[in-house]
DNA sequence: AGCGTTGCCTAACATTTGTTTGTGTTCAGG
DNA sequence: CCTGAACACAAACAAATGTTAGGCAACGCT
C-alpha cells in the first residue's frame, strides 16, 4: 500500500473539488454526480477513492477542526495579557481559515449535516474551543482590561460571528491581505469602531 | 375567495412548520413528508396550501428582507448623528430577528437555494440594504465619529456577521432579552470589548 | 336541501439520490 | 513479461425526492 502520497493525490483533490461544492451548493443539495461531473468522471468512479460522501464532510469538517485547535494552543502557552490573548486568538483563527477558505466555509455550514456519532463528536470539539476563547475573554475582564458590562456569551457568540462569516464574502484578491485582516477584525472587536478621542 | 383568512390560518401554520424544519435540517435536506408528518398528514395534502416547495422558501425570506427594510426606512428618518443612527439600526436589524427567529435563521442559511428569478432579486434586497449600512459607516467616518483606519467593507461585513448568526444561538428564554441584546450588541461594536480608561 | 370551499386521503408518476458490482485499461516495479 | 495497484467505466439497485390526479368527507352559506 504506497498510500503516502498515492492516494493523497487524487483523493484529496477530490475531496477539494468537494469542499467547492459543498460551499457553493450546500451539502446536502450537492450530488455525487455533481462533483464527478466536476471531475470528468462518472459517479460510481469517485468511490474508487473514498468510502462515502459522508467522509468527505467528515475529513473537511475535522482536519479543520484540528487546525484551529493547535492554533489555540500556541497562542494559550504564551504569557501576555488576555487582551493580547484575544487579539492573538483571533488572528490565528483568521490566519487558519484563510489557508483554506473554502474547507472553511463548509466546516461552519454544512456540519450539521454529519450523522452521528460524528456530530456530536464534532460538536464537542467546538464547543470546547468556544469555551477556551471564553476562558480569555473571562480572564480580561477579571484583569481589569475588559468592561464587565457585557453578557459574557453574547460577547464570545459575537466574536465567532464575525469569524465565521468571513469566508462568506472574503476575497483573497483583494486589496487587503489575511494578516491585516486579522489585525483589523481584531481591533474592531476589541476597540470597537468609535475614535479614541 | 375567502383568501383574508381562510388561507392564512392554515397556510401559515404550513409555512411556521416548515420554517423550524428549514432551520433544524436546511432546505435541501428537509423533504416535504418530513413536513407533512410534523403537521400530521400526508405530504400530498401540503399541496392544498402550498404551490410548491420552493413557494415556503420565497415567502420566508421576501417577508424578512420586508420587514428589515421597513425597520431601516425609520432609521433613516431620524436626524441625529451617523454612530447613534448606527446602534439604532443594529437595535432595529435585531428587533425583526427576535420578533421571528425561526424565519431570520431560514433567511439568512437557506436563502441560495431559491431559483433564479428569485436568487438575484433576493440578492439585490440584499446588497441594498447592506449598502445602506455602509452609507452610515462612511457618514461617521467623514464625521469623524468613527475611525478612518478600519476598511469599510470589513466592518460592514462584520456587522452583518454578528447580527445574522444570532438566530442561531440566542435563546429566547434566556436571561438576556431581544433589547437588551441589541443596546449591548450596539455598544460592542462601536466601542468595542476594551474598557473606557 | 344544495352548493362551494376547505382539508385531507390514496395511488401513482418521473427523477434523482447514494452506492455496489463487475469489468476494463494503463502503467510502474519485480 | 508478469503482477498488482490505480483509475475509470457501464449497468444497475433500492430508496427517497417533489409533485399531480382524482376522490371523499365535513363544514358554513344561501
Amino acid at each position: 500500500m504506497s498510500e503516502a502520497l498515492g492516494n493523497l493525490s487524487r483523493k484529496e483533490q477530490v475531496i477539494r473539488k468537494a469542499a467547492e461544492l459543498f460551499k457553493e451548493k450546500g451539502y446536502a443539495a450537492a450530488s455525487m454526480r455533481d462533483l464527478a461531473q466536476l471531475l470528468g468522471i462518472e459517479a460510481a468512479s469517485l468511490y474508487s477513492h473514498i468510502k462515502s460522501k459522508e467522509e468527505i464532510l467528515r475529513s473537511l469538517c475535522f482536519d479543520m477542526a484540528t487546525e484551529f485547535r493547535k492554533s489555540l494552543d500556541e497562542v494559550e502557552k504564551r504569557n501576555v495579557p488576555a487582551s493580547e490573548k484575544l487579539r492573538m486568538g483571533i488572528i490565528g483563527h483568521i490566519q487558519v481559515m484563510a489557508k483554506d477558505l473554502t474547507a472553511s466555509a463548509v466546516f461552519m455550514n454544512e456540519h450539521r449535516h454529519l450523522s452521528e456519532p460524528f456530530l456530536r463528536d464534532f460538536l464537542l470539539l467546538r464547543i470546547n474551543y468556544i469555551n477556551r476563547f471564553k476562558k480569555i475573554l473571562e480572564d480580561g475582564v477579571r484583569a481589569g482590561e475588559f468592561k464587565s458590562t457585557i453578557d459574557k456569551k453574547l460577547a464570545v457568540m459575537t466574536l465567532f460571528s464575525s469569524l465565521n462569516w468571513m469566508p462568506m464574502w472574503y476575497d483573497p484578491d483583494s486589496a487587503i491581505d489575511p494578516s491585516a485582516l486579522g489585525y483589523q477584525l481584531a481591533d474592531m472587536l476589541v476597540n470597537g469602531l468609535k475614535k479614541n478621542p
